[in-house]
DNA sequence: CTCAGCAATATTTTCGAAATTGTTGATGTG
DNA sequence: CACATCAACAATTTCGAAAATATTGCTGAG
């Protein structure tokens, strides 16, 4: 009746990622119990329905099922914030490795695009850019057109999940986050290596990617309770 | 009113780990259609609970799901398989070091029982051993023990997707093998090189999963039609 | 003969009620 | 008072019919 969804787009599908972004952006707290009357009301959909995408989502550890004992928004922890880390490095430093390797003009002229993309939009928007969620979809972008060259959908699947996951850590380094400088001349720079095929590229990226992990433990770490532990 | 399911768990996740194992097994043949009416009569089961099955096993990559036009059982192809080994080795070495690494006694202790129940197994057996479902799991086991130490839940669960993934190319391997010795030999030198902590094991593990993937392209390799090829 | 348009059929997707299972709290016993 | 038992309740899980969508096959115009 008053359907405006994509063609070839489920309800599912739409409550799917409805689901990821609220849970992404923590307006579904991390650990919190998620009951499928409130969630039924709150979506409009049915039973059926929430229970696919939940299952999901379950399958990509955004949420956790025990048993008959429904669904949990997965916890943050310190743990799984620096185990998280550590995957991200080994597979951003892989995909980036061959991506640098394989890429050709079009690839380099894509990473340009994003990146001109992502800057205009950074200076439009001055100092909470990263509060931004167009901006988030456009860092997101960026990001991705630097690996993407790399040839092995296997990997960059496993990277792209990954990613995601580690973006409610991210938003807390943002809100404990001080000097906002250095961040965009970190892209830029990153971006140079790559285009120049400079293997210090591995390095940057490597960096760029603990420092958040870094600020997160550093001012955010006290804040967590045990390897179960909840956000605040 | 007759079920015999285990506390905990739900009619869902029985169907879907019955549903894996189809897949594994190529019972379902890869990239064949999979109808609701069909699969409802199979595991008799309703609708609903199948399509939660359906989209877990989707987010593990085992089926596809397009648009509104159903679930597809994942198709198998040369550029997968070799995809998907070059994603194995960089996990499993990175797992392996890690297990060498951080391994303690119990670790250690862990690797020589499973190694040995697979062992016995495999002399009980004879030259067929990697036909028999239940070796297959004592296998499965033993290369888990492997790299079970390596304090990574993230990277552990990603092994473990891939290795999944990888098991319908090995069962294809075994078809098309004629010497079968060289496996049983290796198992054992990998064991004693990761005991003894030496990192010539993570070249050991390496070879070893590239053999089955070299094994399957030599053998199978004209087999295959195209990217989106399926099996015959 | 080719192909667009449309009707008939097959399949998937959604729904909410009913069944199952887990949880809570009151009651009685050791 | 501690603890097991059980009933009442709350939440999840399952079901199959109904709606929505895709696919197939037919008809007729160009």
């Amino acid at each position: 009746m008053e359907q405006v969804r994509q063609k070839g787009e489920t309800r599912a599908s739409d409550v799917l990622q409805r689901l990821r972004d609220d849970i992404l952006s923590c307006e579904l707290e991390p650990g919190s119990k998620l009951k499928f009357e409130a969630l039924r009301e709150r979506y409009e959909v049915s039973f059926s329905t929430l229970r696919e995408a939940l299952a999901r989502l379950a399958a990509e550890s955004l949420v956790t099922s025990e048993g008959q004992r429904g669904f949990v928004v997965a916890p943050v922890s310190i743990e799984d914030l620096q185990d998280l880390t550590n995957a991200r490095v080994l597979l951003e430093r892989e995909n980036l490795r061959l991506s640098m390797e394989k890429g050709d003009d079009a690839w380099e002229a894509h990473i340009l695009a994003t990146y001109h993309r992502m800057d205009r939009l950074q200076n439009r928007l001055g100092d909470h850019y990263y509060f931004d969620p167009e901006w988030a979809q456009l860092h997101s972008g960026f990001h991705h057109s630097l690996v993407c060259a790399s040839g092995s959908p296997v990997l960059l699947e496993m990277r792209e999940k990954l990613f995601e996951r580690a973006h409610r850590y991210r938003r807390m380094s943002s809100q404990f986050r001080t000097q906002w400088r250095p961040k965009e001349i970190e892209h830029k720079a990153i971006m140079d290596a790559v285009l120049d095929r400079e293997p210090v590229a591995l390095d940057l990226i490597e960096q760029h990617i603990r420092e958040t992990t870094d600020n997160v433990i550093t001012f955010a770490g006290h804040l967590f309770r045990g390897p179960q532990g909840e956000a605040v």
